[in-house]
DNA sequence: ATTAGGG
DNA sequence: CCCTAAT
């Protein structure tokens, strides 16, 4: 942050009117949440029916080949299952043995081992719906965390019972994988009441078949890029459901963190060639729940229920359902300079888990907009891509695919993609935004900080901030860079001109492998998540306390305006916090203070300022053009009990 | 969008 | 810091 003001006040504090509100910024005017909706509503509800509608016609025939491109798997959860001696849980899940057998393992494998559960711990199915998968040719599954028998912490290993399943191998054997119970089912530890899903929603499900819809190629992104705003979380309000009601949730849980939302694949695409477009939404307001929405369901599920909500984690399990069909999209006439190359399509990604809820009370319509959305954010989210060839990872970006195994077509088959979490693999995320242009060793920064610092006035050498503190705030180092780049190579690898590395087919291939977005700005809200931490250093506590000497404790705004506004990462809010614990902390001992130690000085004029505002607060209004003089209040203010 | 408070 | 209610 940087001092806006070096006007020294001294001790006279004048009140300085309220900026006029015509100057608060005003949001443009933005479309209507029917808009949004509607649209979004169509464009799902249209994707949702082709899926449907493939997955009806299609085959139940497995691929094999497909499955075993994916070896690795979670299956510590079906073990959990088997070992429950459930056996009506078993024939249930046993198909989808095959289906969990072909998902790609990957980073989050730790946090799958956390997700073991003990027999006993079994989930609870309820009437919730479990999405495994929305890669569009997800299954649905009727597994349910929530049981009321159970407490907190169970529940949150029930959750993570959720099963990783492969749409392709559900399908194999008409299994029913949408599950869409009777309500009210719940059953205890020992009796895992599964019969519910049986007369759930017939093998009509999704998930029969392969749908291959590509998340990107949809005629309706165009639209849907548009009119999804995410802003549903306050429509489906409407929806509200009625006491009883029991709530779907859609779910896949791997990890705690969430993503955000993001714009739609196509975008994806642009953002390759354009070098970025931007975000459609940056604030943290968007469709997302945090921790606390897991942590809380048990208590808060009132609260949820109000509001789709989704939650996409991070874990990395994302896998990829790629097909290499390249008898498919082999250029005939090319035929012979590609000989060596490679080529191949990517018939779907799988999406990391997901976690959606939503009264069930919403439409269908709603449902599928919000699974949308949910794969949206998650893509959007900020993933990468990862390489398997025969189930195995391949990490060394600089090997041909010759030398890796994948330059022929036979091997091709052995070839896969997953979506993984950017920030998996990187360092703390940081936003580039969050930032100010000058670096904060910046010699001209810290000068301009030193001299505006009012403690340097006042002949106050503690109040210097130390070089180490103004560090604080601009010691990240932007990884997107990084990331990005580390993505771009893995996409546009250049290998020895002699040997012909990864040639997508244009317009198949090209598009496919669009599907992973390289948007920084998308990346960065990928933090959806609890804000960094980030302390107060000792010159932003100056210059918070120096505002609020000069306006007051209610005018966070402006105060904001005034010291901080070059300090994007510190809100209004951010700011009133601090003055709270500010006040707090001047208020206990020394010795029960913690963290970075805020100079005496400083606590004494929070004291003061806070005396003097309070007391004066009702006189504001009189005091338009009064000053004060910090001295006359301090004596009472520091008296400290 | 802000402010005020509780968590 | 987050979340909400109330402005």
């Amino acid at each position: 942050m940087v001092f806006k003001k070096d006007v020294d006040y001294g001790f006279n504090v004048p009140v300085i009117p309220r900026a006029p509100r015509s100057s608060r910024r005003r949001a443009p005017h933005k479309t209507t949440a029917e808009d949004t909706q509607v649209c979004a509503f169509e464009l799902l509800a249209s994707l949702a029916g082709k899926l449907l509608e493939e997955s009806e016609s299609s085959s139940a025939s497995s691929n094999a080949s497909e499955r075993s491109d994916c070896p690795r798997i979670a299956t510590d959860i079906i073990a959990q299952e088997q070992e429950d001696g459930d056996k009506r849980l078993e024939t249930e899940c046993v198909d989808r043995g095959s289906c969990e057998v072909s998902i790609a393992a990957s980073e989050s494998t730790a946090e799958n081992s956390d997700r073991k559960c003990s027999p006993n711990e079994f989930p609870h199915v309820e009437n919730d719906a479990i999405l495994e998968r929305t890669s569009f040719s997800g299954c649905l599954h009727n597994i349910d965390g929530n049981s009321k028998s159970n407490g907190y912490d169970q529940q949150q290993k029930t959750e993570g019972l959720e099963y990783l399943t492969e749409a392709n191998t559900c399908h194999a054997n008409d299994q029913t994988d949408l599950c869409m119970g009777s309500p009210g089912l719940i059953s205890s530890d020992k009796d895992v009441n599964i019969p519910s899903r049986k007369n759930l929603v017939s093998n009509v499900s999704l998930s029969r078949h392969r749908t291959d819809v590509s998340l990107g190629r949809r005629d309706d992104d165009e639209n849907f890029s548009r009119c999804y705003n995410y802003k549903f979380s306050n429509k489906v309000k409407a929806y509200r459901p009625p006491p009883r009601i029991v709530h779907r949730r859609i779910r896949k849980l791997l990890t705690s963190k969430y993503w955000k939302v993001a714009p739609k694949l196509k975008d994806y695409e642009l953002s390759r060639a354009d070098g970025g477009i931007k975000p459609l939404y940056h604030k943290r307001k968007t469709c997302y729940n945090r921790e606390s929405s897991q942590h809380d369901v048990f208590y808060k599920k009132r609260k949820l229920s109000d509001r789709n909500s989704v939650v996409t984690s991070d874990g990395g399990f994302s896998s990829e359902s790629v097909t290499n069909s390249p008898e498919k999209n082999v250029d005939k006439s090319g035929s012979d300079a590609m000989l060596h190359g490679v080529k191949f399509s990517i018939k779907s990604f799988r999406v990391p888990e997901l976690f959606i809820e939503v009264p069930d009370t919403a439409t269908v319509g709603s449902l599928k907009r919000t699974v949308m959305e949910a794969v949206t954010a998650l893509v959007g989210g900020g993933i990468r891509v990862g390489v398997l060839v025969k189930g195995k990872k391949i990490r060394d970006d600089d090997r041909t695919l010759s030398q890796t195994g994948i330059s022929c077509k036979d091997n091709l088959d052995a070839l896969g993609f997953t979506l993984e979490p950017t920030h998996a693999q990187a360092p703390p995320p940081i936003c580039p935004e969050d930032h100010p242009p000058l670096l904060p060793n910046d010699p001209t920064l810290l000068l301009s900080r030193l001299s505006a610092a009012p403690a340097l006035e006042l002949g106050i050498p503690n109040a210097i901030p130390d070089p180490t503190s103004l560090n604080d705030s601009g010691n990240h180092v932007d990884s997107n860079h990084e990331i990005v780049s580390s993505y771009v190579d893995s996409l546009t690898d250049k290998p020895p001109s002699d040997s012909r590395a990864l040639v997508p087919v244009p317009a198949m291939s090209v598009e496919a492998l669009a599907v992973v977005p390289v948007n920084q700005k998308i990346r960065k809200s990928e933090l959806a998540q609890r804000r960094t931490r980030r302390p107060f250093s000792v010159s932003e506590v100056e210059a918070l306390v120096q505002a609020v000497e000069e306006l007051g404790t209610g005018r966070w705004r402006d105060v904001k305006l005034r010291a901080f506004e070059d300090a994007d990462h510190r809100t209004y809010v951010d700011l009133k916090d601090k003055w709270k614990t500010l006040v707090h902390t001047a208020t206990i001992s020394p010795q029960q203070r913690r963290g970075e130690p805020v100079p005496q000085e400083l606590l004494d004029r929070v004291l003061a300022a806070h005396s003097y505002w309070s007391q004066n607060q009702a006189k504001q209004g009189k005091r338009q053009a009064g000053t004060l003089k910090i001295t006359d209040v301090q004596p009472g203010a520091i008296v400290m009990v």
